[in-house]
DNA sequence: CTTGGGTCCTGTGCGC
DNA sequence: TGCGCACAGGACCCAA
């Protein structure tokens, strides 16, 4: 799944097709997907001039103008593990396809794919949600109560922001029992990490994702926040990382997965100059976690 | 409250 | 080549 990189990287591929711009045409193929979309929800999305299209986390979130009785409502995205947006442009009959990659048809005469579930057209493209295993989610809620969504309510801070600092993670680990990978996973903690870029950063920070979170001193939990930092601020400039689903809205590429240390690298050396270790992979809470046993601690 | 496991769903890649 | 199984970037929900 995208991760915080990975969505922030489709934001800025899909805002200028969105922002400003009127939705002239919405189609939802199926009524759910990870939950029931939102009642009437094409025929609300039709019309409405999008403000801007922000980020929260992994949430994209589309800001939409009021339009007659309906007050300004924040369209919002979720693209689980699987779910992956196109921008087709209206002029292209055969969209570039870098990478070899097909584009979910679209525009008028293309098929579109089994899991093509929901498009959004504008006059300069149309927004293509592909999402096959259908773990991702879209609401409609009013923008006044944004923060009240059940979904966005309860998360930490932006890794990103100077809200998450050293004492903010301190404050958070203190005490805790459960390892530091399941911590930096929690999104009350700390909104935007996944498995990727929490081993990623782990390994950056030299830290075993075993070691109980409440065990680091306050030092090494300023080490763990600046790794965050880097990790995420350097996969961002590489347009994300590309394991399977992963593209940028023109379809491109992310390259970010080439410059992994620990990820997907088990039994393989470790990338510290003289370390001579081998990567391990362990399974933490039913998920994968890579690790070098002599960096890290 | 915290913690870990099960769950949703489809596609892919591996070993046999 | 085919089959079955494990696993995949998430996170909600629930039992203990």
């Amino acid at each position: 799944m995208p991760e915080l990189p990975e969505v922030e990287t489709v934001r800025r591929g899909v805002s200028p097709s969105l922002e400003g711009r009127v939705i002239r045409r919405a189609i939802a193929r199926r009524p759910d997907l990870r939950w029931p979309l939102p009642e009437r929800f094409a025929q609300r999305l039709k019309g409405r001039r999008v403000a801007a299209v922000t980020r929260r986390s992994k949430y994209l979130l589309a800001a939409l103008d009021p339009l007659g009785r309906s007050p300004a409502e924040t369209l919002i995205v979720h693209l689980g593990m699987a779910g992956r947006i196109a921008v087709v442009k209206s002029s292209e009959t055969e969209p570039e396809t870098p990478g070899g990659f097909a584009l979910p048809a679209a525009t008028a005469g293309r098929t579109p794919g089994p899991h093509d579930h929901v498009e959004i057209e504008t006059d300069a493209a149309t927004i293509v949600y592909t999402d096959a295993r259908r773990f991702g989610s879209m609401d409609l809620w009013p923008t006044e109560r944004l923060a009240e969504h059940r979904l966005l309510a309860r998360l930490g801070p932006e890794p990103l922001s100077p809200d998450f600092n050293a004492a903010h993670l301190n404050r958070r680990l203190d005490g805790k029992s459960a390892s530091i990978k399941a911590a930096l996973l929690d999104q009350r903690i700390v909104a935007g990490l996944g498995n990727i870029y929490v081993c990623e950063a782990l390994f950056r920070a030299g830290v075993r994702p075993d070691r109980a979170a409440g065990s680091l001193p306050l030092r090494r939990v300023g080490d763990l926040v600046d790794a965050v930092r880097s990790v995420l601020t350097e996969a961002i400039e590489a347009g994300g990382s590309t394991l399977r689903d992963h593209r940028l809205a023109d379809g491109s590429l992310g390259y970010f997965q080439t410059r992994f240390a620990v990820y997907g690298r088990a039994e393989e050396p470790c990338v510290r100059p003289g370390c001579g270790g081998r990567v391990a992979q362990i399974r933490q809470t039913g998920r994968s976690s890579f690790y070098c046993p002599t960096c890290q601690r």
